[in-house]
DNA sequence: ATTCTTTGCCGTAATTGTGCCCTAATTGCA
DNA sequence: TGCAATTAGGGCACAATTACGGCAAAGAAT
């Protein structure tokens, strides 16, 4: 789930904006000061900021001028029609989109998603100009790009979490992962869930390579450890 | 000989910049607000478009939006100083060059040609000294350049956001696309839709194709990560 | 104006994937 | 061998994702 920063000193806007943002299944952060936020912000960064230029502590513009030193995290501001040239210093500064007030909720919805979206698109392409080759590892194929796994020749219908799972623990043969490292391979570092949950999927996993090979061991279980991928 | 279609309600400037556009050895079509421009453009597209950003009846941001809908049209913004952030906005929103009134002409005429070149480079690329070849993946045949689609000989009637998206996903057969990425092919990155609206293409898409071959099954569904066209 | 096409979204149904409970099996160690 | 800790695997409910019919708005064509 996408997380927001929102900050706004004032109550009205905030609140509403909060509840547009949650129904449209993001997770909100929300500031009512410059320092605050700042502070917020950075301990955790969320994955997209909404701040306003008129704020008490610190402004948006010194705010957006002092995240700026330390991420290039998307930001959208909002603003007065009687703010108008703190807007452009505040495009030239780098926020990446402005929304005038008053502002209709789903104007700036879209926004966001054209904003992270981008940002998604900036990644893929920072992986490469180019497609992720496969992973090849003995009888074992991965192919991110394809989404494609095969053993001997044989396809396995894996599911994308599954798919992450082998391919953290086929990328490096013989090193063992414990749960927390698969866990972080599989979900990102932010998420915990259960550690049996680990080896539910990998009972799975197992399972569906069996199905294609009845001798199928390649992934080994490291007692109180972890698990590995088969060095051979 | 190259038409270029200027949109401005200030009479001095058209003028002006007609005859010197004129001067350089183009055509040109002047308009003075952005609703008969609209038409005009579109009646009978010129390969390049000046627009001023206010005008009466429609303004330049919103007569680019209702263009951009249609064609890839090199688009140049006029802008006073006042209204900076539209320019940004403008070219976020897929202008291609913005010019600050007052401006030389001598400069606006380099950009013009500077616009000119880039898009013929384009097409040169997209048509490799001819036309774009047609894209043939088995029994998929799609010639853009005609809008035409077959399968397995048969003619498949598609709309244009359905054939760019076929497009998308034909080009690199078994390559998985996300939506962001289809968004992207079927939008251009500037426009956001709703995720499941791609979702409801893919179904037209399906539909359309089944009614042609009912076993048709080219377009794979992946599960939580996007889709793909059949590698076989 | 009118009709038709295209398009995007909503709501519902169907499908697929995931996490956890529970029990059995296995391992490490005294 | 006996015991505690750890892992395996079946089953199930629910969560997430996708499919699809219908509808209304906007444009295009007539």
């Amino acid at each position: 789930m996408q997380t927001i920063a929102l900050v706004d000193d004032d109550r009205n806007i905030l609140d509403s904006v909060t509840m547009a943002l949650e129904d449209e299944g993001f997770k909100v952060r929300t500031f009512t000061d410059g320092e605050t936020a700042f502070h917020g912000i950075n301990n955790r960064p969320p994955d997209l900021a909404i701040l306003d230029i008129k704020m008490p502590r610190m402004d948006g513009l010194e705010l957006l001028k002092r995240l700026r030193k330390k991420s290039n995290l998307p930001v959208i501001f909002l603003t007065s029609k009687d703010e108008e040239i703190d807007e452009i210093v505040g495009l030239r500064m780098g926020a990446d989109d402005y929304v005038k007030k008053p502002f209709s909720q789903r104007l700036l919805i879209e926004r966001i998603h054209t904003l992270l979206r981008r940002q998604d698109n900036l990644c893929d392409e920072e992986k490469s100009g180019e497609v992720e080759p496969p992973i090849i590892r003995g009888d074992l194929t991965l192919d991110s790009a394809r989404h494609l796994c095969t053993w001997r020749d044989s396809p396995v219908n894996l599911t994308f979490t599954e798919f992450l799972l082998v391919k953290s623990l086929a990328t490096r043969p013989g090193l063992v992962k414990n749960r927390n490292q698969l866990m972080d391979a599989a979900y990102g570092e932010h998420i915990y869930v259960d550690d049996r949950t680990i080896d539910i999927h990998i009972k799975r996993l197992r399972k569906k390579f069996k199905a294609t090979d009845d001798e199928f061991d390649s992934i080994i279980t490291l007692y109180g450890i972890g698990y590995k991928y088969s060095e051979t």
